[in-house]
DNA sequence: CCCCACCATGTCGAAAGCGCCATGACAACC
DNA sequence: GGTTGTCATGGCGCTTTCGACATGGTGGGG
């Protein structure tokens, strides 16, 4: 009984490959790059042998672009919002530094264009 | 330096003890019996010196009915449907230029990375 | 045939989390 | 004074994950 999965560690490692072939379309060799994890790691993840830990879901998380809800089972929706649009195809492959610079430029740019628009018209 | 937290872990501590507090008014003793743990690890994850597991995580999420990407410091939703980040947060304020400009800011970090590569996340 | 990319599996010592339990600080209130 | 609630801290033995590395299997291409 019981189709596919039903503890948390199941729908773990299932959400896992699903979001690293289908959506990211990746190896697991290059879902490790992307992380910094070895690649026995991800392997062991999705045999299920072993449950990430608080850091490495983390890293995971990112380098899928998906929330960790989905991960853990708590969510169906792969991403908030993200994924389809260019513009968040590279996010995840940025550090925290840089992360948090790109987050600035952004907000830099809202508010020019907030500030033009006031102006303007 | 920096003001409060810059790393993943002390955003956790911050963010669990802010979801008890303030959202669910429980105290550690109330928390620990919903979730089923020892009020030591409760205490132990607000003071940092530990790091929650797979499961627990998803326990503390459980019991304090917010997104466990709010409490990794993915999210700035407590109960978010989640803009999983908040480098998503001003995109939709962007023009389309801007919009571009911004990508393509955020491909120019991502191969810096990539080829430094000593960092993680 | 031999490689090579991809993945599965396991072993190792080190590190970290686990639950449990004890102790102590500190404030509030009888 | 004493008691009670709340939390911090740290030791204990146990379990799990950690990264690193080795091995083996499978499938496709030269």
């Amino acid at each position: 009984m019981t189709t596919t999965s039903d503890n948390p560690s199941d729908i773990f490692k299932e959400r896992l490959r699903t979001a690293r072939e289908e959506l990211r379309k990746l190896s697991q060799a290059e879902l490790a790059r992307e992380t910094g994890l070895p690649p026995s790691s991800v392997a062991h993840f999705e045999a299920g042998t072993r449950k990430p830990s608080f850091d490495n879901l983390r890293k995971l998380a990112n380098a899928l672009n998906v929330t960790t809800d989905y991960l853990l089972g708590r969510s169906e929706d792969p991403a908030g919002a993200a994924e389809a649009d260019p513009i968040y195809r590279d996010v995840h492959k940025l550090t925290d530094k840089n992360r948090k610079m790109a987050a600035d430029f952004m907000r830099f740019l809202a508010q020019q264009d907030e500030k033009e628009r006031g102006e303007d018209e």
